[in-house]
DNA sequence: GAGACTTATTCCAAGCCTCGGAAAAAATCG
DNA sequence: CGATTTTTTCCGAGGCTTGGAATAAGTCTC
């Protein structure tokens, strides 16, 4: 729905602006901000002293010394202590923790094994809620105070953000996860599917080249983030964009999700091993560990049949499935990660030509592919950037000081 | 990309608001106005009396007469002469063009029979040309410029929306028809996959309930169009969406696209036609008649077993796409429209069956449905509320009177 | 070392826009 | 015909951006 504008939201909207310029130009100068946002030099000025007296920027020196003659220009920068945000990442084994500041320097980070499997929703939430607590111990009053907490997870979560919605590595359903963190913590909490966010890893460089993408994880289970006209898509309802649960083939092979013919079941490492192996369903129970994939892999690239046809077969579904994707949203470049990234020599060419077989005209078969490496890494940092956009567009809109007042 | 903020924006924003207003009520008044949109009674009064002054809105006599005391109100409404603007349906055996005032008002109707199956590129575009230009004939001075053409067809069209990118009704592939038409009419041309539009119908009203939903049409073929947070989805680089055309099944029936397996040949009419009637696949050269479909549809009711088959066969297909759309999505309402879902009493059934095996959970195996009529009317309006909306955001953002200065 | 020269910021008056409240307009009621 | 009621318009205040003038803070030149 539309809404009115008036002086304030001119304000909110420049405000914005200038704190975006500020996550792609890290360290800025009244001057440099104005060319590029566009702004008048005395709004972009007067935006950046207003934003340095609430305590959202800093100045310091300028860098660039180089230029001699004239004033000197005054360094700006965001500044670190004006808030910190928390990432929560719960996986198959471990749950970790990150923490950065307002610049996102990455202030702490933790992991915890544990096993979820059997935990009743109670034993879940108090197990996160300590796991986040250990964390947090770790700030010190020098540290901005906590205002966004970002928890992802593997599996569905709800269109508010705030429950587990059913998750494969969770006995129970439903779980609100927000509300006892919020609590704990006094902060915004938000929840989230771990690959939906991922994209928003790529939110403020332009490593992709494009603001339509998709970020595909193949490793355990499969699982997509969409980003589209440079929004991170998310469902009405759900987290959405199961594409691990994408159907492949009616009637097909037996998912963890307990319908039939999903891609998992035929891309996830379970699938594959299963095909490889001639294992029983029952496998997806328990993770196949990295490095038997690894093996697995090398044998296929020696040539070993029934591995390489499960790699094959594979590819045939994620193929299928970026097809069917791309049929109905235009192609996008794609960024592979995960452990089954690492298997794209095996995958590729199978890929192509499913997408081929499955797109209208093959659109989208010769779309460009990347693989990344790091999953762990790639969605700390992509839970960090989503919490501190939260932050970003929370402080664009205040009315007054956000982190504190003038006098200091 | 962000863009900075003004005066000037803050009164485009609010036009666009007051414009938006008329959309949903179409005789109001400045008080009312106020009241709705939320700007103050001096703003909105000021914006309206700013819209009459440069011929976008027109005052009258209020309607409601009920209230007897105090100042009668001013009745407000947008100004038909405004503006007008023309929609071009190029389908199957026919083109149809439709023009409509500003305000909505059909000013005038045509079609013309034509074969395009065998026309070259310049041959069909001169064709277009002439038809729209008989149309153009029947305005008069006292209608308002014309503004806006939107031009629908099947097939797919490029994501600058001038050109046909490939359609199954023609046989030249590219053609660039947004060029010629400008020439011709001096307005603005959209060319836009017929489906795609058809959410468009839905903009003003409030009768699907929700922001979010599917317009699914079935007939000689399958397509649709989609409405995704209030806002008409399209792809990047071409209409997308090409809901006919996913793949249902690697290496199933052939399609009249070339692939094999799409859901447009299990569940267009050709389709059903000749898995009821085992009929060689070239049938999809020529349309089956929408009364040899209605009698198949018959033979079913009465229980023959080969079109029942026939029929179940094509709402799997159609099920097992939504219960895709839905995981990738999330569930939306969907409306049916076309002579197949005249048959919905014969699909339904298999469709949520297929939904429930396709899409995690089932979810949104009950999502509701709804059954239209009258494809080409619905085809029309959507493409003219298209073309109006398009107007409204010119009319917001022009700094002057857009139509006719002060004087007159 | 002082004045000229440069370049970055800040200050200021002008122009828009919205807002709230007062004033004006246009009917009906008694 | 005056009082009352309801809708619109008018007016001053306050916030925001803008362009240009003024100020600040260095380097360069002699």
């Amino acid at each position: 729905m539309l809404s009115k504008a008036d002086a304030e939201a001119v304000r909110a909207q420049n405000r914005r602006l200038v704190i975006d310029h500020f996550r792609h130009q890290p360290v800025s100068t009244r001057r440099r901000m104005s060319a590029v946002t566009g702004l008048s030099l005395s709004a972009a000025s007067s935006i950046a002293s207003d934003l340095v007296r609430v305590g959202i920027l800093s100045e310091s020196e300028p860098v660039d010394r180089q230029r001699s003659r004239g004033r000197p220009e005054v360094g700006l920068h965001l500044r670190g202590a004006a808030a910190s945000v928390a990432v929560l990442k719960i996986s198959v084994g471990e749950i970790a923790v990150s923490l950065a500041d307002y610049q996102g320097q990455v202030l702490a980070a933790l992991r915890r094994d544990v096993d979820l499997s059997a935990l009743s929703a109670d034993a879940f939430v108090a197990l996160a809620r300590s796991v986040l607590s250990d964390g947090l111990e770790t700030l010190s009053p020098q540290h901005g105070p906590l205002r966004q907490v970002v928890a992802t997870v593997q599996g569905v979560t709800d269109g508010a953000e705030r429950r587990i919605i059913w998750s494969p590595i969770l006995k129970p359903r439903g779980i609100d996860l927000a509300t006892p963190l919020e609590a704990l913590t006094g902060a915004r909490v938000r929840v989230l599917n771990d690959c939906g966010v991922m994209p928003e890893r790529f939110r403020w460089g332009n490593e992709i080249g494009s603001p339509d993408f998709a970020v595909l994880f193949i490793g355990f289970g499969v699982g997509m983030g969409l980003r589209l006209s440079g929004r991170t898509f998310r469902g009405a309802q759900s987290s959405a964009v199961e594409f691990g649960h994408l159907n492949h083939i009616p009637g097909g092979d037996l998912c963890r999700c307990g319908n039939r013919g999903c891609i998992e079941a035929y891309a996830g490492d379970y699938a594959i091993w299963r095909a490889a192996k001639g294992a029983s369903p029952s496998l997806f129970e328990k993770r196949v560990p990295d490095a038997a994939m690894k093996d697995l892999a090398d044998a296929a690239r020696e040539g070993e049949t029934a591995a390489v046809l499960a790699f094959e077969r594979a590819g045939e579904a994620i193929g299928y499935g970026l097809g069917r994707l791309f049929t109905l949203m235009d192609p996008l470049p794609v960024v592979f990660i995960g452990s089954g990234a690492e298997a794209m020599d095996l995958l590729e060419v199978s890929i192509r030509r499913a997408i081929k077989a499955s797109a209208i005209d093959g659109i989208g078969a010769d779309t460009p592919f990347v693989v990344m490496s790091d999953v762990d890494k790639v969605t700390l940092e992509a839970s960090t950037t989503l919490a501190l956009a939260a932050l970003d567009e929370a402080f664009s809109t205040a009315a007054s000081g956000p982190v504190e007042e003038a006098a200091e």
